[in-house]
DNA sequence: TGTTGCATGTAATCAGTTACATGATTTT
DNA sequence: AAAATCATGTAACTGATTACATGCAACA
């Protein structure tokens, strides 16, 4: 449902087209929180448009025809009912995190330090363009949306802290201890091996 | 396919039923980075049994019969690939920023705050979770993984901060200043007052 | 004139959740 | 004896992506 919603916010900033929508997911402020393709935002725009919450506007001037899609009055109410809803938490799927709380002794820690430089150079990139952006002169954003351009910083900072921090423990192999009080990483090793034992047999 | 491969990963750490995996998403390590319900993790299982990827081993002792699933040697195989391979940045999907970030000067704020706080109070409760379990004499966690508990509890302490100046700068009605080159709020209020006039015409 | 970017859309597929159905064991 | 928790599973549905198909406009 949420999916929908977040078509509507977007609309309430301007009224835009299909296209326009994916290019706000894609490198502008709803892009930190959220993200859709073609295939969702079309059949959606169609969907809400049957609704009536938005209506269809054939464009005016320019080389280029667009359909841009304008909030109906019911449309408003729907996102600022939307808007007044207490927001779900978000949930999180983050592979590189999954990957090292699962990463083991017997693999190489020079891929996982590959994986965390990857993960910088990405997090730079957007901390860059997120530091940028508020004052480049022709991008909307109200006092609200400043609020969360703060987050999105903080948070993209903090995270540069930690991977620098995980890379360099990695590299001196001074990683924190953690907890094992029934030799589970032995016991794990030893299945592994185990295991692995059998392949060799078979082939 | 990457939900399949976070399956191989639990199972990493020893033998396991669905049931157990679902608890290990829902309250443990993995939970702070994946998520995923009974009725995905069920035909997983199957699909990853039929692949040879695991086994069942039927339990033993203990009162309740439940079938522990462990990994095959072609599933350490497929683990380890998974582990070496980039893993995907992390895809956002935050309700909450995305309603901040289109929020507007009609609605009343004393609800954003009223979000916040509830965002708050879920985000301290995981960093509770987050800080004693490490130490809590009875989780297995390896000194990899503890690396990733430190993300957590840096980002949701970032999370904590901005979460209390956010608050405090909607109190006091002093948010930062956005940027807004075109005259962007007044359009859109107009437009805004304008659909909500047709509303109460036709009604 | 060929390539890139703008622009809209659909069909096939994949991935996932919710709700339901069932039943055993443990605790109160 | 009832309630809670452990435990497995399926069917219906929802939601979203990928790949494909099409075509015009701008530009080099």
């Amino acid at each position: 449902m949420s999916a929908e919603n977040s078509i509507l916010a977007i609309l309430s900033f301007w009224p835009s087209s299909g296209y326009d929508i994916k290019a706000e997911f894609e490198h502008k402020a709803a892009g930190l929180y959220w993200g859709m393709s073609y295939g969702s935002i079309y059949p959606k725009l169609k969907k809400l448009e049957e609704e009536g919450l938005i209506f269809p506007m054939e464009k005016e001037e320019e080389g280029r025809k667009k359909k841009l899609y304008e909030l109906t009055s019911n449309g408003w109410g729907e996102f600022e009912k939307w808007l007044q809803a207490t927001p779900a938490y978000p949930v999180v799927k983050d592979e590189l995190l999954m990957k090292m709380s699962t990463w083991h002794e017997d693999m190489d820690s020079s891929v996982l330090i590959s994986h965390l430089q990857a993960r910088k150079a990405t997090t730079e990139d957007i901390l860059k363009f997120v530091k940028e952006w508020p004052t480049n002169g022709n991008s909307y954003i109200s006092n609200y949306g400043m609020l969360s351009i703060r987050y999105a910083e903080k948070r993209l900072k903090t995270e540069l802290e930690w991977i620098e921090e995980s890379i360099e423990a990695l590299i001196k192999d001074k990683l924190p201890t953690g907890q094992d009080p029934y030799g589970n990483t032995d016991k794990m090793m030893l299945r592994r091996r185990e295991a692995l034992k059998t392949l060799k047999e078979n082939n």
